[in-house]
DNA sequence: AGGAAAACCTGCGTGC
DNA sequence: TGCACGCAGGTTTTCC
């Protein structure tokens, strides 16, 4: 499901909701995701007051005073607002119930999402210590990505999708913005010029950006707080179209396997 | 050390 | 209708 403009979509719903709210409870149905619910989390979480909700990279944070609850949604993972949540259904984990009333309601089939207490600064937690950049961050630039991929023999796609180069960019999106630089997914990351890098980084941006506005993709299962899917597959140029005609040149889109993920590219407008 | 592959899960579409 | 198989938005772990 969700990469980041899924959880960025997400964020945005959960924050008025949530900020300056205080957790009444917090009920936990099924402990088995990616790592257990620890199970202390009722007890420590109740009562706390919700200063914002931050994302970094794929994950969540509900900021609690010097403590913060991480929800990282795997690939299936999602987090619905209820004003009075209905019957509890498979595949529900988690429920976090505000002083408001209010229902926040994990759900995730796959269970390769997360739900974690995090003690202190969330950046030192070992999920989140050794993160490269966000891709909005000045710092993820044509000279960054330049300097980062000097030794990485293997192709630019999956590179792209390591979170220690850059965060929040899955499958889709890598394949998307590598097809709007007029990459191929294939090339050596060390091969490519400072200036394919900048058109590079520019084409994460916009695509990424682009999704937000859609309000994300939904393929299967994704829907936002509201329980509304997003857009953005309607858009996409590459994923997902293997066998279809560019909808640039008409050629058409070719898919190959790499690191065990589906790639799909245009021959013809990606070299 | 970098990189590929396996591992963790459930559900769905396809083809026999 | 049923069953086997492959595949899916992620990321950690294992192995070369």
């Amino acid at each position: 499901m969700p990469e980041l403009p899924e959880v960025e979509t997400t964020r945005r719903g959960l924050e008025p909701h949530a900020a300056g709210r205080r957790i009444a409870a917090v009920h936990v149905y099924d402990p088995r995701l990616r790592w257990p619910v620890p199970g202390s989390l009722p007890k420590v979480a109740a009562g706390r007051l919700i200063d914002r909700i931050e994302r970094r990279s794929k994950y969540l944070l509900f900021r609690l005073g010097d403590d913060s609850l991480l929800v990282h949604f795997g690939m299936t993972g999602s987090l619905r607002v209820y004003d009075s949540p209905p019957a509890r259904q498979t595949h529900d984990h988690v429920d976090i119930v505000l002083d408001s009333g209010v229902t926040l309601r994990y759900h995730d089939p796959r269970r390769f999402g997360a739900v974690l207490w995090v003690r202190g600064p969330p950046e030192a937690h070992p999920l989140l210590a050794a993160l490269g950049p966000e891709p909005f961050d000045p710092a993820f630039d044509a000279d960054y990505l330049w300097r980062a991929t000097r030794r990485r023999t293997a192709a630019i796609k999956p590179a792209l999708m390591d979170s220690r180069l850059v965060v929040g960019v899955g499958n889709i999106y890598a394949s998307e913005s590598l097809f709007r630089a007029g990459i191929r997914p294939t090339t050596p990351a060390q091969r490519l010029s400072r200036m394919r890098l900048g058109r590079l980084v520019d084409q994460v941006r916009a695509t990424l950006g682009d999704a937000i506005a859609k309000g994300g993709s939904t393929l299967r299962d994704y829907v936002d707080t509201a329980g509304e899917p997003g857009y953005f597959q309607l858009d996409y140029f590459v994923y997902g179209r293997e066998g279809q005609p560019c909808r640039v040149c008409g050629a058409a889109i070719i898919s190959v396997r790499q690191g065990g993920r589906a790639t799909s590219y245009c021959r013809r407008c990606q070299c």
